[in-house]
DNA sequence: GTCTATAACCTGATAGAC
DNA sequence: GTCTATCAGGTTATAGAC
């Protein structure tokens, strides 16, 4: 251990900037963040966030390719691994990405917004729709359903795992649609999407 | 007929403000949005712009209500007609979106992301939400299915439905999913959902 | 109604003391 | 490393000529 090795996270000034940085740029977006409004979250002054990251530029890019991967990152190794059936790949993807959104709501809001609002920015690493079409899932969907193109499973299966987080402002609004209803409404999701899946791909 | 009746649609100065205000708020969102990009855009002066409407936020409001009521409006007759299936409302839901967002892929984004970026600005019409829980739709689900809760149907059918539009950006990205096969696509979908719909409702 | 010029304000970034 | 004070640039909104 070359550092020391608290039992405290990390507490450092920059830590402290970047986990402002977090909550606001998700909450509000890049152009609606003011980085006073970070400096006061993180209860610091403005003058330390140029002094640890160049600028406020800067600091978005660290914040957004930190949620971009962890958006898309877990997707990844569940859909190349070549050893695991169809089922199995939809059941994971629906177990991890529930569990995720359920701690981080606003992250696909935020994540698809904010490379929509600057494409191009971003150019580089969205290869995700990439290794998303090349993947051993994408394979497998092909195997399933000669007749259908993959992509729409994809995107049915994406669209039904996100989308309730994504609209939650909308229809989960204050008290119509408490925060424990719909907590355990995701929990069911976790069994009921893959399920409908399984329905989806073997209907003739 | 009160008013001169051209062919040409409305090309008063009001009008076209307001529809360089609809074309840059969507694309870049409120906070993003220079007055100037919407005067250029409309080929007009600064100073028009606070001249017709008080300000920018004025403005943003006018164009947030009926951007709302847009990607909402379409759903309340259908999934208030008393004298329609289950499975025609859906291929009605489906028909009507897909037809909607086809000509503009950026209204979804647009709306979730605004309320989510002003939670309680837009909380008198967020009743978006009540009326899509207190629906003839939402009362045959509950008929069909009295173990499942209909809010599941309704998110998966909304998510399949307009998460493909709001994800464009990042897997229908430049050249890998080119604009043809998506919209051809899509077109598939406006069967293929309601389809779907049918199978998960009626297992067992 | 439409324009130019400018006021009033806000925001990101830095200088310089501690 | 951290703070206060301030600059430079940009943005909304308005005043006033036409």
């Amino acid at each position: 251990m070359a550092k020391k090795n608290k039992i405290e996270p990390d507490t450092s000034t920059e830590e402290k900037i970047k986990e402002a940085a977090r909550k606001v740029f998700t909450q509000k977006g890049y152009a609606a963040t003011r980085t006073r409004d970070i400096a006061e979250e993180a209860g610091l002054n403005l003058a330390l966030l140029n002094y640890y990251f160049r600028s406020k530029e800067k600091l978005f890019e660290i914040i957004m390719m930190e949620k971009f991967q962890k958006l898309f990152g877990v997707l990844v190794p569940i859909l190349n691994n070549e050893s695991t059936s169809l089922e199995k790949k939809m059941e994971m993807m629906a177990e991890n990405y529930i569990d995720l959104l359920s701690v981080t709501p606003d992250l696909p809001l935020f994540v698809l917004s904010e490379i929509r609002n600057n494409p191009g920015r971003f150019g580089e690493k969205m290869q995700a729709s990439k290794l998303l079409r090349e993947s051993h899932f994408v394979k497998q969907l092909m195997e399933a359903r000669k007749d259908i193109h993959p992509i729409h499973f994809l995107m049915s299966l994406l669209g039904m795992l996100l989308f309730p987080f994504i609209a939650r402002p909308v229809f989960g609004s204050v008290g119509l649609l408490a925060e424990k209803e719909f907590q355990a409404m995701m929990t069911e999701r976790k069994k009921l999407i893959p399920k409908w899946m399984g329905l989806m791909l073997n209907a003739k």
